[in-house]
DNA sequence: TTTACCCTCCCCAAAAATAGCGAGGTGTGG
DNA sequence: CCACACCTCGCTATTTTTGGGGAGGGTAAA
């Protein structure tokens, strides 16, 4: 690793503010001599938290178009976990097609390399270098800085994640290790009868852990509450 | 990076067998100097993939005992998506104190340090280095190896899923729009018929979607079905 | 063009979950 | 010692969900 990126890198893991976010951004397309670097984080609804180089007009049309719905980048990286260059995507579909020309009109270069990153809870998120030369030049920018550039995007997603549960702070709540094994249980699809006798106690116990952790999980019913056992990562089905 | 991990990374991504891949956890501990190197993937079937250097007793015990439940490092790293030292884990309870006393019969280190990996459909994956040395020193080896075993470890990963997408195709069913977005709501807790209204369809028609959806998961019921579609990454709640 | 999947609506009987009311015994920590 | 949380069991009644069975129209790929 370069100084200047290992500066860099200490520099992020000091940011605390949204605009010093995206600032960093702009500092390491330069650093890179690249023509876009981006963040972009998606949940199920859309764009949820990004930061980047890309012009305001071509993130406001990507919305306007929802060309998330058909990004081939957004696809193949989420079907990979490892990065991805936008030339082994496939760009056959006629929608692909007319996307990239959108984009190269909006200035995104021509190539591209992504990494999917994944975190807790199905977070799912994308950090690009894009630029515009040749193809071998690509893979030249690509081989040499591969490896750095998986370290700093977990930074990016580390601050992003540090973020978002700053400004909505929750506390998660603990279940006793009976309430845990009977929502597993429920998790993994057997019925109250079944969970109470796999674990050797009568149906009515059962179903009091049930409530037991419906309630301090503040659940509305029992399925709800294993969708928040699982997504607070309280069970592991 | 040094020449000898740089190597090592350019070795294993050679590796297109379960034995070297077994081995490569063998060399990158005598490499390393630690005690042990783990590596460690329950697939959303419950299926154990693994490869390390821990004594194979000390696998079945874990296994026998169903350590997975209550693991703290599982948790631990569940909730987090960055590395974490075992030493920062809670190990208050008595069933965690009563876990760890028995890993270090078995030889397994005081010192732990493991990397939570993500991957497609909910995939969730451990990379762990272990070793028997202060505190300090400990803190030392990781501060040294961190960046290069997060690269390493995602090598792993990435091997891992080769062999498992190779030995059988995989089975992760494609929910529609619908499908999708009826199992979300019933996921935050809505009952059936708000959840229609709120998608703007009578119940029969949400509950067709709900049915639909649970038979594609292979769920025995709707908690289940939710449970496997956000283990599976399908839903974002 | 045919096939396949997606979206929408409907009925019914049985099973399951929910929401209350109780009762005890165990252990931990202040 | 006394709370407090945990674990275990019983009862009744109402509401909801489940698991089958249908039927028709749309869209998109093969």
């Amino acid at each position: 690793m370069t100084t200047e990126l290992q500066n860099f890198l200490e520099d992020i893991q000091q940011v605390d503010d949204f605009a010093e976010f995206q600032d960093a951004t702009v500092r390491l397309r330069d650093l890179l001599k690249v023509t876009h670097v981006v963040y972009h984080w998606v949940n199920s609804v859309g764009e949820r938290f990004g930061a980047g180089t890309y012009s305001s007009e071509w993130v406001d049309r990507y919305l306007e178009k929802d060309y998330l719905r058909m990004d081939p980048v957004i696809f193949g990286c989420f079907q990979r976990f490892t990065p991805v260059n936008w030339k082994q995507l496939d760009w056959s579909s006629k929608a692909a097609k007319a996307f990239f020309r959108d984009a190269l009109d909006y200035g995104v270069g021509n190539q591209g390399w992504t990494i999917p990153i994944r975190g807790p809870n199905g977070q799912f998120a994308l950090f690009t270098l894009n630029g515009d030369v040749s193809d071998a030049a690509w893979e030249r920018v690509i081989a040499r800085y591969e490896r750095d550039l998986m370290v700093i995007a977990h930074e990016f997603n580390k601050k992003a994640l540090a973020f978002d549960s700053h400004e909505e702070g929750q506390a998660c709540p603990s279940l006793s290790p009976r309430e845990a094994a009977a929502i597993t249980h429920i998790a993994k699809g057997l019925s109250r009868g079944q969970a109470a006798s796999e674990m050797g106690i009568s149906e009515h116990t059962l179903r009091v852990y049930v409530e037991s952790a419906r309630h301090k999980l503040g659940a509305m019913n029992t399925t709800h509450a294993v969708a928040r056992a699982l997504s607070m990562g309280l069970i592991i089905v």
